[in-house]
DNA sequence: GACAATCGTTCTACTTTGTAATCATTATCG
DNA sequence: CGATAATGATTACAAAGTAGAACGATTGTC
């Protein structure tokens, strides 16, 4: 029952930039879905992974890299610590800085994200042919590229509901 | 070498999904400060954009469909009106409903979105041939469908800090 | 003609977030 | 060498966003 012209729909609801915003958005949400069931925020997912490619940094660095501030990132390495999964230990050559580590329940822990991140890829391509996920991702990476965006760095991801059973109340429903 | 072994990185970081995320993150985001220009946020513009494919709706319709709840949908469609862009009707079959619409302000500030949009998509989309863009389109309108995601449906569309203008002091002129 | 249900609105408690103040340690410079 | 500025981690606090319940107005039902 559309009452109105939509002659001058604007292609940008079918364009890429909006499929990218709205998956980008979904895909997002999905693997947010998945670690939670391993207790985890991408936040807290992201941060095991600067410390096992990078160990031994500052909080404040690693508080600027994931986009958060230091005061809010202390609670934030609290939990992770009170969980055994990282731990604070003094810089020698500079006491007031604090050099963060893995445990080895924090590598553990990695292991088992690396499995969810496998399986949430596999779900998300499972549509496509490899060749297809190929040519895919080199036509993302090229517009990444292009847009100057820096490989490792994970995007804004944003907290997120984490209530593992997770109630979900976006209902869209279309009734004409 | 402060760096440890990642041997066992996993393949996430350069795959298919963690791309996805992160260009839907950064293409949200360039919307986002574009359209702020107009001093609109990207719930407004899908309001508008709303309004425009299906007018005269109510506002627990509206506020179901961009995923708010009713409470929060009355200042948010306070300022757009106070700023003439929308129009409050009662409805004359049940004069509890209002039924929204857009004003003539309305309609040009959707012609200026349909312009930010297309210059979106562009921006987006410069570094691919025009053949390339048709084909990324259609592998991820594929994956869009496997995962079951209504087509004209916005993602979560998060606020998010524009300081391109301030724009804070939001003030509600109550309509009885 | 009373009673339940629905819509828009207001109220309020709760959570999240960022900035400023505080303490310990280090660097700088006279 | 000693005082002062600067930096990292932490705490305190205020500002803002959020969701849910409560309220008046209107409608449908029996």
């Amino acid at each position: 029952m559309s009452t109105n012209d939509d002659g001058a729909r604007p292609p940008a609801l079918g364009g890429v930039a909006f499929l990218l915003a709205q998956l980008g958005a979904h895909a997002a949400d999905r693997f947010a879905r998945r670690i939670a069931e391993l207790d985890l925020t991408p936040p807290q997912a992201g941060l095991l992974r600067m410390l096992a490619h990078a160990p031994g940094r500052s909080q404040r660095e690693l508080a600027g890299d994931l986009g958060m501030p230091p005061s809010r990132f202390v609670p934030f390495a609290d939990e992770l610590e009170g969980r055994g999964l990282i731990e604070r230990r003094r810089n020698a050559e500079d006491r007031r800085l604090y050099a963060l580590h893995l445990t080895e329940q924090g590598r553990e822990m990695l292991g088992e994200l690396a499995k969810a991140g496998m399986a949430h890829e596999q779900q998300i391509t499972e549509s496509l042919t490899p060749e297809e996920r190929q040519h895919l991702a080199e036509l993302l990476r090229r517009i990444a590229d292009h847009e100057g965006l820096t490989p490792g760095v994970h995007p804004g991801y944003r907290r997120l509901r984490t209530g593992a059973s997770g109630r979900r109340p976006a209902s869209p429903s279309r009734a004409p």
